[in-house]
DNA sequence: CTCCAATCGTTGGTAGCACCCACGATAACG
DNA sequence: CGTTATCGTGGGTGCTACCAACGATTGGAG
């Protein structure tokens, strides 16, 4: 849409800019993970477990802020690709623990490498300094 | 979920922390505006006709950022509240002229009260310099 | 040891939202 | 005229975020 027709009541509001700019984002790093043929859930969830590895599903879900029931299904697709391993845990039979798998790993260096562009496109209108001030901002705004 | 524990990778990137903040703003928008018995896109389309009444529904899908064939069904709930008037427009009977009504302006004064405490809520973790800030640099980032 | 409650993964379904396409009615224009 | 474009409308799709319920499994109370 023409974010500069639009009304000035909308304009004001902070949660209506934080839509528009999220609009462009999810645009903006969807299409380039696209490109390495992930959606951005794939991302969140293999970023997640490069950190915190091996999880369970449960504990994937809560981290990367899904429902335990999408975790199932991209957990799923990311298996088909090799790019995550699930495996029973024998200590608790009602568990999957989930690891990244090391091409799981050299893919997320790539997928990091393209977000970077797709940060840089996002935040194409800002100077650097106030990249950092927005970053900040929001982080605090979330409460992190 | 627990943006605190999300990991590291995420929390750096502006465009999760954007959808962060964007599922936040629509948490509490929607909960204040369900009070009033209206989605987000209802108070978008009526804050449109305030400011350019009147409008074609072609006109109104433009400014208020929304699909021509879903402001048809928007209008209709408007409409059937008395909010907004649609009338055949005599000079080219392709269109429907709309505009808001009188109910449908003391209604928006209500709502922008509503959404003020909305506002607030939202931006609670930041100072009031914090606020402006952020709305400058939202508005440069989607290019206003 | 037994039974009950809780947890986990999984399946299925729902709701909202942003799209897209095709149609009949109407208008603009050659 | 007849052709092309625009408008409202109905229908449908895909994505995402949810929620409910189930069987398998575990842990804890008695």
């Amino acid at each position: 849409m023409d974010t500069e027709t639009a009304p000035r009541r909308l304009q004001r509001l902070p949660s209506w800019l934080l839509g528009q700019a999220n609009v462009e984002a999810r645009r903006v790093v969807s299409e380039v993970l696209a490109q390495e043929d992930l959606h951005r859930s794939g991302y969140a969830l293999m970023a997640t477990l490069e950190e915190f590895d091996p999880l369970s599903q449960t504990e994937l879900a809560d981290r990367s802020g899904h429902d335990r029931s999408d975790v199932v299904r991209l957990v799923d697709e990311l298996e088909k690709a090799a790019l995550v391993k699930r495996d029973r845990d024998p200590e608790d039979r009602r568990r999957n623990v989930v690891t990244i798998t090391p091409a799981g790993r050299r893919r997320l260096v790539a997928l990091d490498a393209a977000l970077v562009g797709a940060q840089d496109q996002l935040t194409a209108r800002l100077t650097p300094s106030e990249r950092k001030q927005l970053v900040t901002l929001l982080a605090k705004l979330v409460g992190i």
